[in-house]
DNA sequence: GGGTGCATGTAATGGGTTACATGATTCT
DNA sequence: AGAATCATGTAACCCATTACATGCACCC
């Protein structure tokens, strides 16, 4: 049997113990809360379910409003926390890094050093949004939830995201400085030649 | 017709750009000096190479050496240059996080401290032999090219995951600190229970 | 003789996103 | 009337890793 690497259905599980959730309102926590460190799609999350439930790891009950479309509710079994307890004892697999970004500004020296600078301030920007965010999410979802026993684990890793892209944000500043450096040098040799 | 999404025909035509190389050596450069910020497996190069030189943009020249194993070298041609600078033009899409150590962490709760513990030490192992390769990157490999044009691209690369590995190291040493208050405390209340 | 490194490639498999299909309700 | 939001789901496609196949040279 080949080893199963995929995490996507012990991650909808854990998201299942804060509390019984529908395909859509996991797709909003996702969202919302732990975005930043995880992605779910929903051609990922409503296969999931299905197999989840067949495996008898989580229950689905139908919630029939009138008049509404029939939503479905997942609750998370024994069985399913027994499962996800194992998945989480399991050493986690590193990330396979693809940063784009980077990658372009590696080549950097193919292009003038504008479309450099560019790529670096989007970057930025982006980082500085997710930043709010992250401040947003410690305040309004971690702070309020004081005796709740996830919210230390939540803060660390919120802290983990904050402490990153104020980390990204520092690089950019000097990243920046050293390509307007570079640019006024090449101006200044291409007047001259 | 959709738009291919993919980088990886690119990042091996700026590879190319360092100099001409084939499968084998793009694949032994990536995991010596962009391993960190971008990765591609032999079942990516290969084909690649081959729709590459198909598309006009890398020429393929056989190195046939006596007794050995014939060499296909790729080099970059003005076709290719040109195709990249568009692509290096283009904005980065953003990556999308997968960060496995962090959801484990996140939904620590469900298990016992200890576990979350070895989750941040495993990683901060990890993270702290990372750091040691970029320094030895920057010492060998880019120190050493001074004079070269891509060096300042190379060492603002190095830079940000230098600075990433710092300030995760810097989170996990906290991170381990608040978790091992919270086994203590749990200990506690585990034997007046 | 067997392991390791150089070297090229393909096939199987799996993981994941995007686009599509459907449809009710609520807001503008 | 039409856009946005709630809501569930499938199919197509693409991307990427892993395992496998092959084979020479060199060293122990």
């Amino acid at each position: 049997m080949r080893q199963r690497t995929s995490s996507s259905a012990q991650a909808l599980l854990g998201l299942l113990t804060i509390e019984p959730m529908s395909g859509y309102d996991l797709r909003q926590t996702i969202e919302a809360s732990i975005g930043h460190m995880w992605n779910e799609s929903y051609g990922q999350i409503y296969p999931n379910l299905r197999r989840l439930a067949a495996a008898g790891l989580v229950q689905r009950k139908t919630d029939a409003k009138k008049g509404k479309r029939d939503r479905h509710v997942y609750s998370i079994t024994r069985k399913g926390r027994a499962r996800l307890a194992e998945w989480l004892a399991l050493p986690a697999q590193p990330e396979v890094p693809r940063n784009e970004m980077l990658l372009k500004l590696f080549f950097g020296a193919q292009v003038a050093p504008e479309v450099s600078i560019a790529h670096v301030e989007r970057m930025a920007e982006q980082h500085r949004a997710v930043l709010d965010k992250f401040k947003r999410v410690e305040r309004e979802e971690i702070d309020q939830h004081q005796q709740h026993p996830d919210a230390p684990f939540w803060r660390m890793a919120v802290r983990y995201g904050q402490m990153e892209m104020e980390i990204h944000l520092r690089w950019a500043e000097e990243t920046l400085a050293g390509l307007r450096k570079l640019a006024k040098k090449k101006r200044g040799a291409g007047l001259r030649a």
